[in-house]
DNA sequence: TAATCATGTTAACAGTGTCAACATAGGATG
DNA sequence: CATCCTATGTTGACACTGTTAACATGATTA
């Protein structure tokens, strides 16, 4: 079964997973991760098309690790449906900002998402574990209205994700409401869910 | 008052605003804003330490633009204080999806905004307007519960902003609850506010 | 064994951000 | 006015990037 290197294909998506969790996609080269793996900087394009391509299969990794986490949460069969609800909120954030460069590239617009089905379906496939979880939480909803309040709290989370971990507000010197409140927020983010989500 | 060339600091910049916006800023090189400007490629660097710092700049005039038209919803006074509160949401949500490019870049951890703290107080500064409307809807309420209203509904929206803007759900040819969902809100943003928001 | 294909290497191209060394224009200072 | 200084701009170079074309070789198959 072994070509020249053995498993190059394989090697390089977990080398960049681990590099652009570590520098950040835009500072990951595939240069720097073919050298890595000790092969010549063009070996790669044997396996993909573009740089883009292997990015495409970290965020998609990263998308199913994420789901992962959600199912995870949501399969706490001591806890209630609410309460399943709240630690899949819990665990969606701590994914965002634990893995923070990785969450970078799965929502950068540098993948266009349309050109890679799997990643798309992989983007898509995360967030059925909160269709069913939201269900669960109001039944006899809507089909329609289910999906506006599935599409209402990804917003909201994946919304405090990206203030809690772009803008540095409460890292500043500057005392203002939005620094204050961003402080507040992140040392008590079950708090923060409950009042948010009005569960 | 004239050098070499007049005003190549204020030219960069607004030609580089463009370019952005056109281009997205990860395909946009000094390089070439230079040559726009007729001017050699490393004319840039007597304005800009590098080239972070020139988007910078450019970053900091989109939160000013943002915060400008948020000002202009909130100061509509023929309209009661719920409706202007829903008019800066959907200014927002329009802004983020119209200047899809500059958005990105106000978003983007390229720039480490606290190393640009003119940039930080951009940032801050364009969600004071939230402060005010939200104030002014929930009389009597603690400065503590403002703070985390504000980021909740902040949060909301720039989440939303992202999921349509990034994600592509609804653009792909899947048929997903969370496509349908998405292609269900976006042609619709008020209803959703009104129903997110709960005002 | 011979042929074919997947996989890897070498060399090269055009492009990037950035720095050092040099040139000059304009205002400040004597 | 002559001189100096500083802000501004240019040239040339360095190390790096993604990507392609041409070539080499290992492994599978006919």
């Amino acid at each position: 079964m072994k070509y020249h290197h053995g498993n190059l294909k394989e090697e390089l998506i977990s080398s960049a997973c681990i590099v652009c969790e570590a520098d950040g996609h835009d500072r990951m080269s595939l240069r720097s991760i073919a050298k890595e793996a000790k092969v010549s900087q063009t070996a790669p394009y044997r396996h993909f098309k573009t740089k883009e391509s292997l990015l495409a299969e970290v965020s998609a990794r990263g998308f199913m690790e994420l789901k992962e986490i959600l199912q995870n949460a949501n399969a706490k069969k001591t806890l209630s449906t609410r309460d399943k609800f709240l630690e899949m909120g819990q665990a969606y954030i701590e994914f965002g900002l634990s893995k923070r460069n990785t969450y970078d590239l799965m929502h950068s617009p540098v993948i266009d998402k349309t050109q890679f089905p799997e990643l798309l379906n992989s983007a898509v496939g995360t967030f059925e574990e909160l269709v069913y979880v939201l269900a669960e939480l109001n039944p006899g909803i809507s089909a329609k209205d289910l999906d506006i309040k599935c599409i209402h709290h990804w917003a909201l989370v994946h919304g405090l994700v990206g203030l809690l971990r772009n803008e540095n507000l409460d890292a500043s010197e500057i005392d203002t409401p939005a620094g204050n409140a961003m402080g507040l927020v992140r040392s008590d983010i079950k708090s923060f869910l409950i009042s948010a989500l009005e569960v």
